[in-house]
DNA sequence: TTTTGTGAAAGGCTTCACAGCC
DNA sequence: GGCTGTGAAGCCTTTCACAAAA
């Protein structure tokens, strides 16, 4: 698959999908193009995502019910770990083929299965001491879906998932359409992405797409 | 409030808030800093969030109840005008104070009330064809949660929230401790932060951190 | 011929640093 | 003295365009 098919499949430009591989190594074949699979392998590598990584997910609320039953951890290379709450109603129900412990039960977890990545589903008031408590459990990332500023020392990385933020950016965008960077009008359309981050992407929906002629 | 604070409170550079603040107008007093109530109240409508848009939620799983019933629209300047769902069993269901109908309303709904985003957390397989129905009834901006490249046609804006890019991006970065940017150890930690768009969240924090001066 | 990998150019964003204003 | 608004510098990302490889 050549580099401007990678493209089309996921909204880049092609220029980009070489510079960005180019940084991992050289795999592809002039005149050729990239084998997927191996491609898939290489950037899964260099991503860390190809060993499942241990996760747990802190609030089973709806959101955390919906993450912990969806597929994107096994997809990305990760495996739910344990899944916690401090609702005794909530605590001791299956969700995804886990029971949800009591988050007095978090740290010592964590630190028992070297949990990678701690997702915050919690309301507002309890993402900080529940990171607080992700650290403590020596989680070296956490992924806050709250709507609250999430501190931790430093080594600790935070990422923070913001569905207001999200809107509000359609709402400028809609406000100022002269501030709308335009897309190629070329079929087929693109979306608009990040960067390097979001390879893996790419090369899946790339693959789907090759694997579906026409559409889903 | 100065730059420097509200800097602070965000977790940007001081100098970035006035750029950015600059690029709506002049705001604030030299040797003060700025009038955080009238910042708010400008911001907003720069970013055209004080008219309380309408938005529609599709897809009533765990994912699309968490979001209709989180407080996000309201205070983000927007208002839930309806939600769908394909299920039966879902279908007039009361979640977060409206009933919910049936996807087949959902194009005329969407026209009749001038709906403005449409959010979709359906499952992938259904994203594609809820996006057409949502453009067929005239909504302007699409929020996509499925894990499915959505396109629609030019000036419907997409934007594709990616649960599992997420989790990427923080293993690449835990295998890959050199690569992160080293944040900067004064206090109060920082959060990295992407652009002039979360410039509401900047202000809204910041008065929250100055109403409570003692952490949470 | 097709397509890669990559220098170089272009463009954009962030930060510095300071004149000017309060 | 303190702080804003902003030109200029620095840095990073994206795109172009082409020599080299298959």
């Amino acid at each position: 698959m050549s580099s401007a098919e990678l493209a089309d499949a996921s909204g880049v430009n092609a220029a980009k999908v070489r510079k960005d591989l180019s940084h991992f190594g050289t795999y592809g074949t002039p005149g050729t193009g990239y084998d997927v699979d191996f491609l898939l392998g290489q950037i899964r590598r260099e991503l860390g995502t190809d060993q499942d990584r241990p996760v747990v997910i802190v609030g089973i609320g709806h959101l955390g019910h919906a993450l912990a039953r969806s597929q994107g951890f096994v997809s990305a290379g990760f495996k739910l770990a344990g899944l916690f709450d401090n609702d005794p109603r909530t605590v001791g129900e299956e969700v995804g083929g886990l029971i949800v412990r009591h988050v007095s039960e978090l740290a010592e977890l964590c630190a028992r299965e070297r949990v990678s990545v701690g997702v915050v589903t919690t309301p507002a008031f309890a993402a900080q001491d529940v990171a607080d408590q992700l650290v403590s459990g020596g989680v070296g990332a956490i992924l806050n879906f709250a709507p609250a500023l999430v501190v931790t020392p430093d080594p600790v990385l935070v990422r923070h998932v913001d569905f207001s933020a999200e809107l509000q950016v359609l709402a400028f965008y809609q406000a100022h359409p002269e501030a709308v960077r335009t897309r190629e009008t070329v079929p087929p359309q693109r979306r608009e992405i990040d960067s390097v981050e979001h390879a893996v992407e790419e090369i899946d929906s790339a693959k789907a797409a090759s694997a579906r002629p026409l559409g889903l």
